[in-house]
DNA sequence: ACTGACGTTTACGTTAACGTCAACTTAATA
DNA sequence: TATTAAGTTGACGTTAACGTAAACGTCAGT
């Protein structure tokens, strides 16, 4: 298909301001064609903010969000080292692991936190 | 056992500054004793911080974890109403579940970020 | 030709989450 | 007793991630 989105078109699907996206591309994020002054965003563009967005999602800076973009970067595999790539990916994974801990442990907590609950509520 | 600990105590621990600690009592998170002016720490505000800073990997800010806190708070069933209690443990537990599905999304893409790797390297 | 919606850049403001002094008190140690 | 070492409270500085406002261009519809 190959659509194109001009920048409201991204901000409202995505519900965040114009403001928002055009700053990504100010911080490297994003880099959509021009027709003149104004922005077209292709789908791949589309991919990124997505990317962005889950890993605010979870807790990334936008420095990581970007590392992040370079990964999925269909070119990166001619201008990077793949090695270093690969560890990079590697270094990726472990940090999602380590949230999955975080996060198991939390749900369990809050099992108990509701167990506590309801007992109380018993009286 | 009960044992207390200093602010440096935590402070080396958590690998995290005095003036952290500081903060997050200034910002109503923790609240420990005071042997005058001096500030000394129970086990359970060693658990608060623990959850801040389990908050904090999670991408959670300040204020989320104070509410997490206070589900934690063996206090809390007394002083607040456990329905509301209830509905706010459900609803961390459904941000939690969001969060999962996010790191698994972002896991299969790092596996085919991988994937894409290795073919480039094998030329 | 005018209006209104949408786009642009530039510049300054804001909030959260601390860091960085400074100036002081108290506790322990040589 | 002098001096570290660790604690305290203020006050101001800093960085990331945008928000807000000004001042302007462009184009479709009336």
């Amino acid at each position: 298909m190959n659509k194109t989105y001009s920048i409201s078109d991204l901000a409202k699907e995505f519900a965040i301001t114009t403001r928002t996206i055009r700053f990504y591309e100010a911080e490297g994020l994003l880099c959509p064609q021009r027709n003149g002054q104004t922005r077209i965003y292709a789908d791949h563009d589309r991919v990124s903010l997505k990317l962005i967005l889950r890993g605010k999602r979870l807790g990334f800076s936008l420095a990581e969000s970007k590392e992040l973009i370079e990964l999925y970067d269909p070119q990166s595999g001619n201008t990077r080292q793949l090695q270093t790539l690969l560890t990079k990916i590697q270094e990726r994974r472990d940090a999602l692991n380590e949230q999955l801990k975080d996060i198991q442990a939390m749900q369990l907590e809050l099992n108990q936190a509701e167990q506590r609950c309801r007992e109380a509520s018993k009286k």
